[in-house]
DNA sequence: AAACTATGGTTCAAATATTGAACCTTAAGC
DNA sequence: GCTTAAGGTTCAATATTTGAACCATAGTTT
């Protein structure tokens, strides 16, 4: 791996520990040399990513990434746009809706809306979404190049619970059925007794970027409000992505590009 | 330099154009070879720091920044805690009032409230404040460790505008200055007509993370006045000291540290 | 208080990743 | 269909990275 893309690693440890840490703890962490991490904490504290604290003489995430992300959000303010519809469909579904975007290989939760509700689904902003066990990465990758597809499914499955499917060939026929749905739906995949559906907020050339999600507990639902949630995270992922880009819209049918691809 | 610091300065440098830019023009910008610039952009890529756009094949900052910046807030939420007093001081002021952070080496604008007059100074987020010709800068550096003050003197001093001091003796005395009246005041020293007066917040240990400034027009301002802009200024970063910090308070007085730092 | 331990931080020869001139490919312009 | 320019790639030469061993400091135990 290079360099960078070891430091940048680094600084994605230390984002996803819950505080800050010692010099030793995330050479540990990072499967890195003491000397090796000490160096590129000090290149990355040069230019801002990550502060160490003179008193306590840990280091935790710098500022320069809330620069870049107020810029990434002025020229590109997927957040801004979304927020509003993710906000609606809390509402409009009484269920947790969450917001993912595919960055760096993964796909993270950006954003979360819990509904009014004593028992409701608990889901982080920067928790990671697996493609296989989660509605959001089965939505995501419904609408991928094949040989994405196959790249995500030939990685190890992990199985977190009972229900989630590991199997390649399974999972295929699922992304079919996603496609031609226009949103996915996953039954405690990841978490038992949750159950999910989801669909693609895409670029104009077609290509996800991320997306919406409704979380459930499985007690409460049935398989008609899960396909009215489906249809209503597809019509909000739409809007997002019609409001987005403009009233560009993707080209081509879900059939034609999962075909072209 | 090494190849970590090379890339974060390309990601820097993409962060400071106007808008997406191409492999041969970044490569450019950032004086590297094309071969090398694109290895640093698939590497940044991978991990989210840039997003190329699949039809210009342009890059642009991705959305990891977006993330990392999140976490950074929520454990270290500055903007969210000193934007208040940044927008009573620009009512109290009428006047431009910004909110600088110093990261990477540079003391970088991260907040701007105008004030609702039609003559007002314009202030950019995301701009470089030079040490030797602002009054943020001249703020930072008066409460920063001796040596650091002799290196950013040391290093070649820009001439803004036939007013801005770029004599390093006379700048130690605008220092002093400001170290004994707690806020500095800059008279054009980046831009013709336009008076700046600025104080830092602090740290528990004393030293400065960021700068409180007010910009306003020369036309209409006089001695009495910025003095009080100044005050208030300096009122404004020790309460967001304060607040940030909890009640910890900078130890020791601001002469003391100048002497023992 | 001496010995121990854990952490932050540093060094320098050996190992490895980075570099860039030259090359290929694609797409637009004429 | 030729020319130009931009994106992208290759591989031997080269500069950077690496990590075991080291030092320094602070807290803890005996």
């Amino acid at each position: 791996m290079s360099t960078i893309g070891k430091a940048l690693a680094l600084l994605d440890t230390l984002s996803r520990l819950d505080k800050e840490a010692g010099l030793t703890d995330i050479a540990r962490q990072c499967a890195l040399d003491k000397a090796t991490a000490r160096r590129f904490l000090v290149e990355l504290e040069k230019h801002g990513f990550v502060e160490q604290d003179p008193d306590t003489r840990r280091y935790r995430i710098g500022s320069a990434p809330v620069r870049l992300a107020r810029i990434r959000e002025a020229r590109f303010p997927f957040l801004r746009v979304a927020i509003p519809f993710i906000e609606a469909l809390a509402e409009s579904s009484t269920e947790t809706v969450h917001l993912s975007e595919f960055a760096g290989g993964q796909l993270s939760t950006i954003h979360v809306e819990d509904p009014p509700r004593a028992h409701r689904i608990i889901i982080d902003v920067g928790s990671l979404l697996p493609f296989h066990a989660t509605a959001s990465g089965l939505a995501f990758l419904a609408f991928c190049p094949r040989a994405e597809i196959d790249a995500a499914l030939k990685k190890p499955l992990e199985k977190f619970t009972d229900y989630t499917v590991t199997d390649p060939r399974l999972l295929l026929t699922m992304l079919d059925e996603t496609a031609a749905r226009g949103f996915s739906i996953i039954d405690q995949g990841l978490e038992a007794g949750v159950i999910s559906t989801a669909a693609p907020v895409r670029s104009p050339s077609g290509r996800p970027i991320g997306c919406v999600a409704i979380a459930a507990p499985l007690s409460r639902t049935n398989t008609a409000a899960i396909h009215e949630f489906g249809t209503q995270a597809a019509a909000a992922a739409n809007a997002i992505s019609e409001k987005y880009y403009g009233s560009e819209r993707p080209t081509g049918t879900i059939a034609k590009l999962r075909r072209t691809d």
